[in-house]
DNA sequence: GGCGCGGGTGCAGACGATTGCGGAAGACTG
DNA sequence: CAGTCTTCCGCAATCGTCTGCACCCGCGCC
């Protein structure tokens, strides 16, 4: 079943039959009644092209590179999947890679992406820093980031609105009274560590909040463990703050181990919210209120902007921010009387 | 940088350079100086062989079809990435593919597969009664299963040993006092499914308890709301169960809320067991008692196996089946008093 | 010394599709 | 009616690697 095949049933040169087959139709290499006759023949033998003797010959695979630090992280599934699915639309493939953000190992794995011939790559694994994302020799291969993006805004991008989203955290918890309100901060070399502790700076001074330096802790991780650490520190040396918001869900969680350890009730003694809207955070205790955004919708527009690049190589370089929402679940609630909150008078303090 | 290059450089013929490169060495086909030289000379341009042209010319694309139910699942990454991470050392890579459970989603994505030629199959998709896995003429592909198996163990397959899993859950559940135990059971047209109740009979069986008709509740699918509706109809149609064996954790989440429906506490009034032990269930409130085992090394297990079929076509169908242990979480404690237990006497009843 | 044998290489033809080049018609103009 | 242009198609090379076949050469044996 190749195409000499169908070119010999239609009657035709198989070069004939490959330029009708791949007309974009109109443009006039091949007469109308031969493409006819030349689809015909391939519909009726249930013609295929063969991918790998196309690719050979047109150095062209088809297949698109999609590294992310680990597949086990729940943000990336549906990132993948959107991916995947905006790339079959195109005609493509994904081929997948895991880094375990081990940049020794993200180089080898890119060079073994180069060796298949992937036509273009989408990473989700830069770190500010390492101004050649792709690693040397890259610069011909066209990339698209995403979740994170590039310092410099130089690379194409796909990545959630990091400080509106913890602005709408912010401005949520202080209309909720909470005005003591702490910072788990994510991993400063990833633009999302920063970003987000850039919106949390600017979310309290629109509310008129200083932040102070006992006022923010830094993970060195996206991992419960780290927030768990992050947020006793924060408790230790800011006691009485009402309300934590951290860089990512799994720093939350680690932020309820912590409030659990000090004998806190959540939301009664302190508020909490997360950043992704992870699937089954709904399900936790207290449910947890989080930053949204669409994590289905990131892949595509990621698997958009790199189909883009490979139709139209100079195309310009555009970066994409999807807006965040606020979901509000049980793990917020109103400051406790007794803070340090402008909105009421005295009531009961506290025990400690 | 072309095989031409390399036997250039080596002064030899590139169908020598090729051999000598390819050499199993020992099988005198080449001379060992030829080898010697021929390496040496690729090393030192740093050569790799275009795996493109490779696979036009041996009709093997070092490629394998993963394909399973939906990426978002949070069972299948970790199976995922051990199936990735042993292709990888055996010089394979994966082409994911999600069906979302739709068999003409399937059918295509397997078309899809076959025209990217493929070299084997690796399934998490079957289902009971439909015969042919992989589709019509998947004759020649290997195949292998995983997570679930085929129902005349006619496939190799790797799967939990869902049985005894389950007769696990029960046990302890008897050591706790409890007697009423209800079953929430998968889609009977799954092989986990059906062996996890089977698992359930025959446990119930073994500790000296009858099934009857009302206490097993059977969902059609793997999702909360079916594990919700089938709860309720469970505590419906048996009002005084102090235990429910779900067959999977997403069932048992719905569990959890059709209990909260009812008013009642877990574990105090019901207690709960799960299976999978997916990521996150231990930060559920109360943390999920669950069956586990170990789902990397089950992807492992079942790229081992594809990569032994690959290697040797005729090799006997193995199916594995991975020991699965209990993880005791608080989602199950001691029976209630005032159960029908044979535990105790009387006791106080409960009110309703 | 001639012949046979076998290990080691070179030659060239696949594998299946794409594409520059040129040629054969048909259309159209002067 | 001749000449030019356009349209459509066939020819053959090419992508990089593998592999059946033949050849060459050296060695051993009769």
């Amino acid at each position: 079943m190749t195409l000499a095949d169908v070119a010999r049933l239609a009657g035709v040169h198989p070069a004939t039959a490959s330029r009708a087959l791949n007309q974009v139709d109109g443009s006039g290499l091949v007469s109308p009644a031969t493409v006819a006759r030349v689809t015909a023949a391939a519909n009726r033998l249930g013609y295929r092209p063969n991918p790998v003797a196309r690719s050979l010959r047109t150095r062209r695979s088809h297949t698109v590179g999609v590294v992310i630090p680990d597949l086990a992280n729940p943000l990336f599934p549906p990132v993948i999947r959107g991916i995947e699915d905006r790339l079959a639309e195109g005609g493509y493939v994904a081929l997948l890679a895991n880094t375990d953000d081990d940049p020794a190992r993200e180089r080898q794995l890119l060079e073994r992406m180069r060796e298949r011939h992937v036509d273009g790559l989408v990473l989700a694994t830069v770190r500010r820093g390492t101004p050649e994302p792709a690693g040397p020799g890259e610069e011909d291969l066209p990339v698209v980031l995403v979740n994170r993006v590039a310092e410099d805004r130089a690379l194409p991008a796909v990545a959630a609105d990091d400080v509106s989203g913890i602005r709408l955290a912010v401005a949520h918890l202080v209309s909720l009274g909470h005005r003591r309100i702490g910072h788990v901060a994510g991993p400063q070399d990833l633009s999302t560590g920063a970003g987000r502790l850039r919106g949390f700076r600017l979310g309290m001074a629109e509310q008129g909040l200083e932040v102070g330096p006992t006022d923010v802790v830094v993970a060195e991780r996206y991992q419960v463990a780290e927030g768990l650490r992050c947020a006793r520190q924060l408790l230790a040396q800011r006691p009485r703050v009402t309300a934590i918001v951290a860089a990512n869900d799994m720093l939350a969680l680690g932020c309820y181990r912590a409030l659990a350890e000090a004998g806190l009730a959540c939301p009664q003694d302190c508020s909490v919210v997360g950043f992704n809207d992870m699937p089954f955070v709904d399900q936790l205790s207290p449910p947890l209120t989080s930053v949204r955004f669409d994590h289905y919708a990131m892949g595509r527009e990621a698997a958009q902007l790199i189909l883009e690049r490979l139709a139209t190589p100079g195309c310009p370089t555009k970066v994409v921010y999807l807006p965040p929402e606020l979901v509000v679940r049980a793990s917020t609630g109103p400051a406790p009387r007794g803070g340090l909150g402008a909105g009421g008078g005295g009531g009961r303090r506290r025990a400690d």
